[in-house]
DNA sequence: TCTTTGTTATATCATCACTATAACAGAAAG
DNA sequence: CTTTCTGTTATAGTGATGATATAACAAAGA
């Protein structure tokens, strides 16, 4: 289990922890079932503090990757909800491809980028 | 000229106005020369404070998306980067990808939706 | 001259991210 | 039963950020 945290980032230290376990799960590093470390394990190893990793775990079990199991901790538990998942990434991407194109990345090129980030999370091979 | 900004949104009123204007380039609402409104008229028609304007024009302005002209104000002038577009997009999507992928959203399904975006920015029968 | 432009400087207020302690109940292991 | 570990909750403090409110200035244009 390894995660780095970029302390001069702006990003919050929060999201970045919970950004960090969702790519996880999806290069299948974590798999359903699996614990993560404790709020207090993960915050001493990370050097911060508790409540900080128990905020991303509880944004973690709001946004369904996660059950916190009171005797095991926090849990991988993915909701599948693929209309959600859609819905909510058309909303940022408009965004985000809207930088892409102004600058003159083109169509083909993005579906390019696609490809070689889903790669990283379904073997070609298997489909 | 047709700016919405959603005061219950968790996202800063001033990024809400970057990503509004730099879709409104992509959808060739906003074509390179453009004057946009200045700081304090578009603060009044908004409704908010010309230093939030002020903030999101500055954004823009180190984007690479407008100029700023001490006596036309902020015109549209895009700087066409696309290795620095395509690095910035790869982290992005990382993680938007991971998300999808761990909802069962397939990279067909992905390809789609790209397709869906980029065909509000480029006419599909110029290419 | 009058108006409008961006720019700069303060100051205030609320919210958020993070930290620091502390205490509690439930569960597991000795 | 006691100890230890778990998540949970509460409270408080600090620093940064977003947004607001005034105010004033120089440059440009009418």
């Amino acid at each position: 289990m390894l995660i780095e945290i970029d302390f001069n980032s702006s990003e919050a230290i929060y999201e970045q922890l919970v950004d960090r376990i969702i790519v996880g799960i999806a290069t299948e590093e974590f798999h359903d079932g699996d614990a993560l470390p404790s709020v207090r394990q993960l915050a001493d190893m990370i050097g911060i503090n508790m409540h900080t990793v128990n905020k991303a775990y509880g944004v973690l079990q709001q946004e369904g990757f996660v059950k916190i199991d009171r005797r095991r901790g926090a849990v991988i538990a993915v909701d599948i909800d693929k209309l959600q998942a859609l819905r909510e990434a058309e909303d940022i991407l408009g965004v985000i491809f809207a930088r892409t194109h102004c600058r003159g990345v083109t169509r083909k090129e993005v579906h390019e980028l696609v490809d070689r980030i889903y790669d990283q999370y379904e073997r070609k091979d298997v489909r």
